[in-house]
DNA sequence: AAACCCATGTAACGCGTTACATGATTAT
DNA sequence: ATAATCATGTAACGCGTTACATGGGTTT
């Protein structure tokens, strides 16, 4: 089973979706550590309707095309807990391809690197700023009312946190990166 | 031309390699942003031979297989360069699979939560004393000399340092989702 | 005897991206 | 008029993983 159908059967488990949701939801804020196209969903839920791991309802419409909705079958239902309650073990590479250039980083102008962390600093300060909206906008919505561990917000607050650490860990590192390259040094001890 | 192409490019700048060494290297440290297998690597090289970006040499061993010493003509190097002057803009989506599992930690007894969240810190303890091992010996090796900028070592000492920046965040985000687990809920307000 | 190191290759398959394709309704 | 939204699909291609394949030398 592939990781996309366990997305598809976790976001089915919380309400029954379109594939043209579906997609959508991968935008904030899951997209930021998961997503596909619709040209990989569309197929994928109906491979999955053929494996009776989801019902299908098709839906007329006026003035919109029809939609198909699509819901959790009880078997699927059954694989999505028993992927939930796997251990997996985390991949040895997180490929990321700036991280790849700046091992490279040595082969080139100090200006250039500069001008390579710079605008990679811009990039992650960026994202940062539109994840802590998103933080703030959820936090208003809570209203003073704590999120419960048990619910669809939890997780929506876990990887929203995570994604702002993230950043900021991204952003820091640049900054950092920035000034070695001013000094045109690293003192390594100083760093233990 | 693939990612693929700039990291074999990117190592062969450095020294003449085989394919065999340069799939070794994809350990570390490296391999914790990019790495590649054997039957990805060799084929790729050939390629890049006859597009004329790297020269190679067939050397004749006793006692071991015969082997291949790739380096960098003139087009390669000016190819590599180019891209280490590309800005590239980040991928939106970082592909997590624990981070989805985390999306729909509500569907998962408190209990099972917890016990996703331990292994997941464990795994990430570990790498992240890899990491500071690694670190360590780094240092060792530089025996107090400062790590100037323009050099190989620049590059190796960016990417450790940011694994284990990253590797950082991630035990602390797991801690702190035990936390929450533990006391049931979150007060958002507390986060801002 | 079994496992690991050196060293290179090919083949099959699946995941993911980009592009092609349609078509009505609503907003700028 | 132009673009965006809703809604679904297919086709082509490339990247990446797993498995198949060979074979001598060294270590346990």
């Amino acid at each position: 089973m592939s990781v996309l159908r366990y997305a598809l059967l976790g976001l089915l488990s919380k309400e029954s979706r379109t594939g043209y949701e579906i997609v959508a939801e991968f935008e904030h804020p899951i997209g930021n550590f998961w997503m596909a196209q619709h040209s990989q969903v569309y197929p994928e839920l109906s491979q999955m309707h053929q494996d009776d791991l989801i019902h299908c309802v098709q839906v007329k419409q006026e003035g919109k095309p029809d939609k198909k909705v699509y819901s959790l079958t009880p078997k699927g239902s059954d694989v999505l807990q028993q992927w939930l309650h796997t251990f997996a073990q985390t991949p040895r590479t997180m490929r990321d391809e700036f991280m790849l250039k700046a091992y490279f980083m040595g082969e080139v102008s100090a200006i250039s690197a500069r001008e390579q962390f710079e605008s990679q600093l811009k990039d992650h300060e960026g994202r940062l700023q539109t994840l802590e909206h998103s933080l703030a906008t959820f936090i208003q919505e809570q209203e003073g009312r704590p999120i419960r561990t048990n619910t669809a917000e939890f997780g929506r607050w876990l990887v929203v946190w995570k994604g702002i650490m993230t950043e900021k860990t991204y952003v820091e590192w640049c900054r950092q990166a920035l000034q070695w390259l001013e000094v045109g040094e690293v003192q390594p001890h100083l760093f233990r």
